[in-house]
DNA sequence: ATGACAATCAGAGATTGA
C-alpha cells in the first residue's frame, strides 16, 4: 500500500501538478493538506474518474483537508476531537482496507507565526488535542498512521539554515518540545528510519530563490504506530516535484506499507 | 528590509502562509 501526503496549496491551482504527479507516482493513498476549498468546490469527479475515492474537509479559502484513496475507505471522522469551537478544518482520518485495514490520519498543523500571539496560542493547543489522539492510536494497537503539513522542524538537521528558524513557530523549542511528547508515546518519524544525514527537505519558500538554493526545511512527516513501522517498507520524499510546472511550495512525501 | 512570492476572495488590496 501506497499512501502520500501532500500540501497542495490550493487544489483549484494545483490541479494539473497534482494530477501529472499522481499519473506519475500511482499512489493508493493521498492526504492532502491547504485544499484551499469548500466540500463542493472540490473536483471531486476528476478524481473519481482517475480511480479515487474522493474525502474532503473543506473550508472557505484556507486550510482544508482531503483523502483520496484507490482502496475502500471506512470510518471517515472530520475535524480533531477536543474543542468543539475549533472551526478550522485541519484533520481527516479514515480506515484504509488494503490487505491488511490501516487507519490514516491526514492533519495540517497550524502555522503559528507570529510568536507570541494568539495563532500561536492555537498551535499549542492544537497540539495538545493532537496529542490526545496520538495516545489514542497507541493504546487502540492498531496499524495507524499521522501524516501530513506538522508545520515543525524537528532538528536542526532538517533546515538549510537551522538559524534563520530559532524564533519561529515551526522550530521554537516550546514547539519541538511538544512534536516531541507524540513521538515519546511511540511513534516513529519514519522517514528517520532510512535517512539520517541532513540536505532533506519537503518545503521550499516560494520567495528569495529558495528552492534554486536549495534553503528547504523537512516539516511534511509521516508519523506511525510501532504496529505501523513494522510495515514499513519504503519512504521518499519527491523533491522533483517542486521543479516542476506552477508548483506548490511543497512537494510529496510517501511511503510504502506491507499492508 | 514595513521586502521578496503565491493563493484566495473579489473585482483592489488585505489576509494568510512559513
Amino acid at each position: 500500500m501506497k499512501i502520500a501526503t501532500f500540501n497542495i496549496n490550493g487544489i483549484k491551482a494545483r490541479i494539473q501538478s497534482l494530477t501529472n504527479w499522481l499519473k506519475q507516482a500511482q499512489p493508493d493513498v493521498v492526504l492532502l493538506q491547504e485544499i484551499k476549498s469548500i466540500d463542493e468546490n472540490f473536483p471531486r469527479e476528476w478524481f473519481e474518474s482517475m480511480g479515487y475515492q474522493v474525502e474532503t474537509h473543506g473550508q472557505k479559502s484556507f486550510n482544508g483537508v482531503a483523502i483520496l484513496s484507490k482502496l475502500p475507505l471506512e470510518d471517515i471522522v472530520r475535524g480533531l476531537p477536543g474543542d468543539i469551537n475549533d472551526l478550522q478544518a485541519r484533520w481527516i482520518e479514515a480506515t484504509v482496507i488494503g490487505k491488511k485495514a490501516v487507519r490514516v490520519c491526514g492533519l495540517y498543523l497550524p502555522n503559528g507565526n507570529p510568536v507570541p500571539g494568539p495563532k500561536y496560542d492555537y498551535k499549542l493547543q492544537w497540539m495538545q488535542r493532537l496529542q490526545s489522539r496520538a495516545e489514542g492510536l497507541i493504546k487502540s494497537e492498531e496499524i495507524a498512521l499521522m501524516a501530513g503539513d506538522y508545520n515543525i522542524i524537528p532538528q536542526r538537521e532538517d533546515a538549510a539554515n537551522p538559524d534563520d528558524w530559532t524564533t519561529d513557530a515551526a522550530h521554537l523549542p516550546q514547539s519541538r518540545a511538544s512534536y516531541q511528547k507524540v513521538i515519546n508515546l511511540g511513534f516513529t518519524d519514519a522517514f528517520r528510519i532510512k535517512n539520517f544525514d541532513a540536505g532533506h527537505y519537503s518545503f521550499w519558500d516560494y520567495q528569495a530563490g529558495s528552492w534554486q538554493r536549495d534553503n528547504g526545511i523537512r516539516i511534511d512527516h509521516f508519523l506511525l504506530t510501532p504496529q505501523c513501522a513494522d510495515l514499513l517498507n519504503d519512504i521518499e520524499i519527491d523533491s522533483f516535484v517542486r521543479g516542476g510546472e506552477k508548483p506548490s511550495d511543497h512537494v510529496p512525501v510517501w511511503l510504502e506499507l506491507e499492508a
